[in-house]
DNA sequence: TAACCGTGGAT
DNA sequence: TATCCAAGGTT
C-alpha cells in the first residue's frame, strides 16, 4: 500500500516550515461557504465537482444555491439531468453536472445515500478521480490522505524542490512528496488542515503568476527563493489551448440554447447559435448525443436529457 | 501520454 | 487584443 519513495527526495520538511503555514492559515484562511462546520460530506463533493478546473469566485454563488434545492444525494438523483444542467449554468464543462448527477444516483443507490470515507470507494463513483476523492477523504472526514491539487503541486516544487512551476503530474510521485510532508506532523489529525493550508496558500499567495513572496510564510525556507526564484526552465510547455472557434464553443452556444428553453427545440434553432460552419455545428452536436448531454426526440425535436418536451412553463 | 472537455476574469 | 489560467477527469 505505501509508495515507494523516490530515492532523491528531499530532506525531511526542507522548505515548509509548518508552524508559519499553520499561523497563516489561521489569519489568512478564506470564509468559504463550504468550510462552515455543518456542512456535509456531500454537499463538500458537490463543492469538489464544482471547483474541478474552475474558480472560487464563480463556484459561490452556484454551490450556495445548489445545496439547498439539492441537500442529499438522493435529492439530486431525483432531479432531472435537465434541471441538473440548468442549474449549473455556465459553469462551465457541464460533463461535470452529469457526472455529478450520476455520481449522486450510485451514493443513494448502492451506499444508503452516505458519501463513502474511503479513497478506493471514492475514486470509482463518477467523476471522482484521484484528487476529488482524496480531497472528501479529508475535508469531510478528516482522514490522513494527501490531497493533491495543482496549488499542492505548485507549492511543493517551489518551497521543497527549489522549482519555479511543479513538473509533469505524477500521481505516484506527488502524493510521495506530500506524504512526506504530512508524516512531519504533530498528529495525524491535522493532515486536513495542512492540505488546506497548502491549497490557500498556492491559491492566493504562491499564485502561478506573480507570487507575493512577500507575504509567504514560507518565505525563509522557500528553496526556490533561496536559489534566487530562477525561471521556469520552459522547455516543454505545450502550446496554449485556444477556445475560440473550436468544437467546445460550439458545444457550449448549442448547450446554451438548449438551457435557455423550457421547451424542445428545432434544427433551425439550433442553427442559429453557429451559423456558418454546418459541419463543425452537426459535429459538436453528434458529440453532446454521444455524451448524453443532449438528446433528440421522437419526432425529430433536441432538449435536455428528461426534460418534459410539454412544459407549460414553457417561456418562448 | 496527450488530447479533449467550458467559461470568463486577470494581465 | 491575446494569452494565461482556474480545488481535474476521462479516454
Amino acid at each position: 500500500m505505501p509508495d515507494i519513495l523516490p530515492v532523491n527526495r528531499p530532506p525531511c520538511g526542507a522548505g515548509i516550515e509548518f508552524n508559519e503555514l499553520f499561523n497563516w492559515f489561521a489569519v489568512a484562511e478564506r470564509d468559504l461557504p463550504w468550510r462552515a462546520a455543518d456542512v456535509t460530506p456531500w454537499q463538500i463533493m458537490v463543492s469538489e465537482f464544482m471547483l474541478q478546473q474552475t474558480p472560487v469566485a464563480r463556484v459561490l454563488p452556484i454551490w450556495t444555491d445548489w445545496v439547498v434545492r439539492w441537500p442529499t444525494p438522493s435529492a439530486t438523483a431525483s432531479a432531472t439531468q435537465a434541471d441538473v444542467l440548468r442549474a449549473w449554468g455556465k459553469l462551465g464543462y457541464p460533463r461535470r453536472a452529469k457526472r455529478l448527477h450520476e455520481c449522486a444516483t450510485v451514493i443513494a443507490r448502492d451506499f444508503a445515500d452516505v458519501v463513502p470515507d474511503e479513497v478506493d470507494v471514492l475514486e470509482q463513483l463518477p467523476g471522482v478521480g484521484s484528487y476529488t476523492a482524496r480531497a472528501v477523504a479529508s475535508f469531510a472526514y478528516r482522514k490522513p490522505v494527501p490531497v493533491v491539487d495543482t496549488n499542492v503541486r505548485r507549492v511543493v516544487a517551489r518551497a521543497v524542490h527549489g522549482r519555479a512551476d511543479a513538473g509533469a503530474p505524477s500521481a505516484r510521485r506527488d502524493h510521495a512528496d506530500v506524504e512526506a510532508l504530512l508524516a512531519l506532523l504533530p498528529t495525524a489529525d491535522r493532515a486536513a488542515r495542512f492540505s488546506a493550508a497548502l491549497m490557500e496558500l498556492g491559491a492566493i499567495v504562491c499564485t502561478a503568476r506573480a507570487p507575493r513572496c512577500g507575504g509567504c510564510p514560507l518565505r525563509n525556507g522557500c528553496r526556490w527563493r533561496l536559489a534566487g526564484s530562477p525561471p521556469a526552465t520552459g522547455q516543454q510547455r505545450r502550446p496554449a489551448q485556444r477556445y475560440a472557434g473550436t468544437d467546445r464553443q460550439v458545444r457550449g452556444r448549442l448547450l446554451d440554447v438548449l438551457r435557455d428553453n423550457a421547451v424542445a427545440v428545432t434544427r433551425a434553432d439550433l442553427d442559429v447559435a453557429w451559423p456558418v460552419d454546418a459541419v463543425q455545428r452537426e459535429r459538436a452536436l453528434a458529440s453532446l448525443l454521444d455524451d448524453g448531454l443532449v438528446e433528440q426526440l421522437a419526432d425529430g425535436l433536441f432538449a435536455l436529457p428528461g426534460q418534459d418536451r410539454n412544459d407549460s412553463t414553457a417561456s418562448r
